[in-house]
DNA sequence: TTGGAATGTCAACAAGACTGACATAAACTG
DNA sequence: CAGTTTATGTCAGTCTTGTTGACATTCCAA
């Protein structure tokens, strides 16, 4: 991305400008909004949720197994970033209740290999189908480059650490 | 990210391009974007409300009285979007604490106007600088594009009613 | 083969959301 | 003025979801 200011010959208007982007005020709006944002992007599967007897972290497990078939409690554990415990109680009820199937792993029998039942991708969908429908009438209203702009900010935003054990199971996923 | 597209002889506007950014893999992409991006959003302030002893709650209450203040428990009880048996014992032990203040309306007896004591706007100064830390650095890493950007997708993903109370506070504040 | 590391489970606890019921004081209304 | 509504606070109890601690099983390597 090229800086405007920097080819510009006015000088200090110019450059206070360009700036502006970065004051205080600007950045306690960006906090705001996430916040706000955050709150609009949870309400719709959340509702479905609660029917369900579900919470948001059922949502995420589900989530993620979707996205990583065959993936073990570990991989999981990382990209969730919660204690094996927390999953575990989540996990437990899923399977119990026939949305995900735990098998235990052929070479290494510690691990359980989690998938989602048809019942489990069925959830799965409802819940996706709920937040895509709003995510994507976001980006229509704003158009291709805003879009584009809105997943540079939150990559920039994310921990770096947070984003290894994901990118490894998106190799693994493909 | 560039767009090869941009550059394409037959233009950016091309039906099919052009629309390619709505797939559902793109919005799976901004969901889980919305996901990890959250998490680092909360991550610092987070660390620092542990070594308090406070939890995210008291963060969201100190942010906007700071940003409101003399505002009533209801102003805040309809931007929080909480009970206000739950906002009642995040305050209490603010208000316990010294971090802030509760004064009788002067028109409404009724009413409770809410603002940071000088220990209060401390912590919410050092919570708001991470917080602000992160978000200068995502938003000089992308430019003033990109936030634009950013915002716009943002505002779009908002639930409308959440926004009136939050409106209001606003012009109230100026 | 034995001890440490990895994996997963069970139990108990805490924070922070929720509902419901109720109390108090002030404001409003007929 | 009497009765109702509004704003706030409180108590009790529940639920989700995070936490630690303890423990069982399995694998691997010294």
């Amino acid at each position: 991305m090229e800086n405007p200011s920097l080819s510009h010959p006015l000088g200090h208007r110019a450059m206070g400008e360009t700036l502006l982007y970065l004051t205080d005020d600007q950045l306690r709006q960006g906090i705001e909004a996430m916040f706000f944002a955050y709150r609009g992007f949870t309400a719709d599967p959340d509702r479905i949720l609660e029917l369900h007897g579900y919470g948001r972290a059922h949502h995420r497990a589900l989530h993620f197994i979707n996205g990583a078939p065959g993936t073990n409690v570990n991989n999981l554990l990382q990209i969730l970033g919660v204690t094996k415990q927390s999953l575990n109680r989540v996990l437990r009820k899923l399977i119990a209740d026939g949305l995900v199937t735990s098998q235990v792993g052929q070479r290494d029998k510690r691990e359980r290999h989690l998938a989602l039942t048809e019942t489990g991708h069925a959830l799965e969908q409802k819940l996706s189908d709920e937040q895509r429908r709003r995510m994507r009438s976001a980006f229509r209203q704003v158009g291709p480059e805003a879009v584009a702009g809105f997943r540079k900010v939150l990559e920039a935003m994310m921990d770096p650490d947070m984003m290894t054990a994901y990118s490894q199971l998106r190799e693994d996923g493909a």
